[in-house]
DNA sequence: CATATTTCTTGATTTGCGTCAAGCCTCTTT
DNA sequence: AAAGAGGCTTGACGCAAATCAAGAAATATG
């Protein structure tokens, strides 16, 4: 694999790593990609992006844990996604439309960020047509599955053991809850039922 | 409003009024933007995407009307969006990620289609940064709203009331329903309930 | 170390939606 | 005009998940 030739250590290798998931990249593309990141640290419970805030970036998490939320009337609010450790984050509608977002990322641990601003990827996609690619790390934040729609609550848990065994190492019972759309307590039986 | 003044008809007037929603075009732009388009017509019934089809195009709905559907297992597909005259759409996920889709895309009523291929909507973005607008048509069509997330079916319907009145002089019940995520009966109900 | 707080579990009860079924209305077909 | 089909409504019933409530276990705090 190309990028393990790399003997210049960098932080954002992790990153690289990612980006080179979605294409096959050049090491000048590479260090073009890497010049146009920057690092941003977060404190568990603080905001990457909150509430009618406007996302000019897209992350990437080197490491931590972050909890996307949609405030509701009454308080309470519902997780729409949840991040752990090397995965890529953005509010998609606020950054796409560059318009406040109606939802609101948080802190769930502290966090490490690598910053790719929207105008560098502008600058990305001029570059090379290859960063057009990013588009495809945009889709995939835009985690809303929607084949989820047709599942029951036991299966979407199922599906989020398969699919994300991660987050149950990370979130608690609650947040889960949250995510399958449930309440904790029916996240508690299903749990017991299925072991 | 500059596009107003244009004096050559065309039929592909409506895509034209509906791309500079999305920004500020010059002239020029919008004559390469209307030299990719193609039409194409699709019967009643027909489908704009098969299941399992590449999705390689943006489409606007000069006419018609179309259905966007996931198919289940135990036969009774869901529908995950519904488009009328003058829409985007596109199979987000099998465009973005050019694989065979899970979903697929019929028509409703008799459909003109405005056609803007991949290699097309790539050619614009070469041609001026400002095509990458063209994203944000991406972002119309993925319209699973995760607002909806937190609302009882009731408010739901009263969400699509508000926002998509057009749905409810368009389709039947029983597909609105579908939509919705609840049974004809229930919808049925809830319009009973408010009147 | 003791107390407070949060997290999770478990039970009892309620409720909203789905399912099943019947029937009405409109439109089409013959 | 009669028969059939599709779209919509309405009622009865059952059930899965929400709600309400209490308490146990784990974690945090003074």
């Amino acid at each position: 694999m190309k990028q393990k030739s790399r003997y210049i250590w960098t932080m954002y290798q992790a990153v690289i790593d990612s980006l080179q998931s979605f294409g096959t990249f050049s090491e000048k593309d590479l260090s073009f990609f890497e010049s146009k990141l920057s690092a941003r640290a977060v404190r568990k419970n603080d905001f990457v992006l909150k509430e009618k805030g406007l996302c000019q970036a897209i992350y990437f998490l080197l490491d931590g844990s972050c909890i996307h939320m949609l405030p509701s009337a009454n308080g309470t609010d519902t997780v729409v996604n949840l991040y752990t450790k090397h995965s890529w984050l953005t509010d998609y509608q606020s950054f796409t439309s560059q318009k406040p977002s109606v939802a609101f990322i948080q802190a769930f641990e502290d966090c490490q960020l690598a910053v790719l601003e929207i105008h560098a990827l502008h600058e990305l996609i001029q570059y090379s047509p290859i960063f057009f690619k990013a588009g495809k790390l945009l889709e995939m934040m835009q985690y809303t599955d929607i084949t989820s729609l047709t599942l029951s609550p036991e299966e979407r848990y199922r599906d989020l053991i398969d699919r994300r065994p991660e987050l149950l190492q990370t979130f608690p019972l609650k947040i889960l809850a949250s995510y399958l759309r449930i309440t904790p307590e029916t996240l508690s039986r299903i749990r017991k039922r299925i072991q």
